[in-house]
DNA sequence: CCCACTTTGTGCGTGCTTTCACAAGCGCGT
DNA sequence: ACGCGCTTGTGAAAGCACGCACAAAGTGGG
């Protein structure tokens, strides 16, 4: 008997604003970079791909921290986001299944510019455990416990087949992970208050062909849209 | 409020049913190899995800091929649903950048199942191109556009630098591919009638983040409310 | 000091999504 | 043949999300 109230919790910022920070974040440390100062909404919406309504409303969620007649100044609004977005405390990653995809990410070297620190890499494999990728050992699965507690880990990826991820993620559970991102193709159950996210290529090549072959379809003869935008 | 153009819901399946097909599919699948014949909306659901509500009013966008008292024919379903995805037949799909994440998703096995067919590998990188990835040759980038026609390219996947990745979506878009899944961490400037999805490993990163840190706050011993926001 | 101009913050209408709730449909046992 | 229990399909309501349009608020020139 599970009680299910919908959602007496104060609300704070919408997912679908949640979400969309962090392209603004990355859009504002690029104007940084270029040495810009300020900037409008209207020109922060056309770096981030948005309408500029909707990010104004998104950033009146974390205040107000623009000026009218002039826009917002980059450099608080980056800090300002990092801050929402919990991104100014450092955050321990450990990948489990250190296969194709868990070696490239090992090796993809954008997660520590922004707070992340991949702590940890752990695999079932005797013939992985124990290589070194990415400057650090491959560690047996077993220690999966004593990483996470050694190393403080708190959000775990699982890149591991399909048929190890549920077990991979309730041991992350177990083990007080409770932020998870999974590559593996199925749907995973765990306790709530634990938050799962998931890529999952197979499915957004299924949307694209899903929308490709209405264009087909319908199109036959060359339907010709005018008109694009964003500039 | 007088004549405004009939909603052009001809075809129309919500994208938010869309995206969910996929997953509703996989989950079919997995009950055919276990011989399952029929299954529930409610079994369905579960096996999903989604609440089965949903799953019934998404079915519903399809047609109606369940059966009261009974439930769905699996087999049946799992048919419907892949023709309505475009998965009868085969999508030839380029990888473009063949770094790490190019290389894994090459040797990813997991496409051929559902009918896309990575057809060809390119790379700027003379240390890269010629090269044998995944019994592919990679070509050189520069041979772009007679690839797509020569293999019948509909479907381009984008795992090159940030830097690259406008560049790249600009020569397919001119080569005729109108199906774009990006990996780069930028947002990507396409023409109306070009449909691009992004993948972004650092932005779901940050929504964990985001998550970990609200619950955090408030979980924190002894103190409920850690004073939100600064007003 | 005032005015013309710029840009933010947001009220509001519109349309999409989710969820509930239940009538209608179907199979089975009697 | 009939009713009972199970499950679908779908109105209707509630909740979100989006984007327009505009008042409020700020800047700078005269
Ligand atoms: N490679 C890709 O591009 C790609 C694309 C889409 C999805 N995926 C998914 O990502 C996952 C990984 O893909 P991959 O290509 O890297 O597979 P892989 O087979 O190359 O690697 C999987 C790794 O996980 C390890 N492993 C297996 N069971 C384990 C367990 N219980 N605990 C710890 N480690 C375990 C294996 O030893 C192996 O090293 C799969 O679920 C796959 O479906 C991969
Ligand atoms: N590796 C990961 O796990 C990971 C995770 C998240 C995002 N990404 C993103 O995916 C992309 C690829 O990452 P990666 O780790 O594979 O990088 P990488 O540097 O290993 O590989 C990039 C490849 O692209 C090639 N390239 C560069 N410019 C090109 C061009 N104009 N045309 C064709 N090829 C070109 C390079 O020669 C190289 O082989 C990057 O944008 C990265 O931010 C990667």
């Amino acid at each position: 008997m599970i009680s299910r109230p919908p959602r007496p919790r104060e609300r704070g910022i919408p997912d679908a604003t949640v979400a969309r920070l962090p392209v603004y974040l990355r859009a504002l440390q690029a104007l940084q970079d270029r040495g810009t100062a300020t900037v409008s909404s209207e020109d922060l919406a056309g770096a981030a791909g948005v309408n500029s309504a909707k990010l104004r409303k998104d950033l009146s969620h974390l205040g107000s921290y623009g000026t009218r007649g002039v826009g917002y100044e980059v450099e608080y609004l980056v800090y300002q986001i990092s801050r929402e977005l919990g991104l100014t405390q450092d955050w321990s990653v450990a990948i489990v299944g250190i296969g194709n995809l868990g070696r490239a990410l090992a090796n993809y070297g954008g997660f520590g510019t922004r707070g992340f620190r991949i702590a940890a890499l752990l695999d079932a494999d005797p013939e992985v455990v124990g290589r070194t990728v990415a400057s650090l050992d491959v560690r047996h699965i077993d220690n999966l416990e004593d990483v996470v507690r050694d190393k403080g880990v708190s959000i775990g990826v699982i890149a591991t087949p399909a048929g190890s991820a549920q077990g991979v993620a309730g041991r992350f559970v177990e083990a007080g992970v409770s932020s998870i991102l999974n590559f593996a193709p199925v749907v995973l159950n765990v306790p709530d208050g634990v938050d799962v996210r998931k890529v999952d290529l197979s499915i957004e090549l299924q949307i694209l062909a899903f929308h490709a072959q209405r264009r087909a379809d319908g199109d036959g003869r060359g339907a010709e849209r005018a008109g694009l935008e964003v500039t």
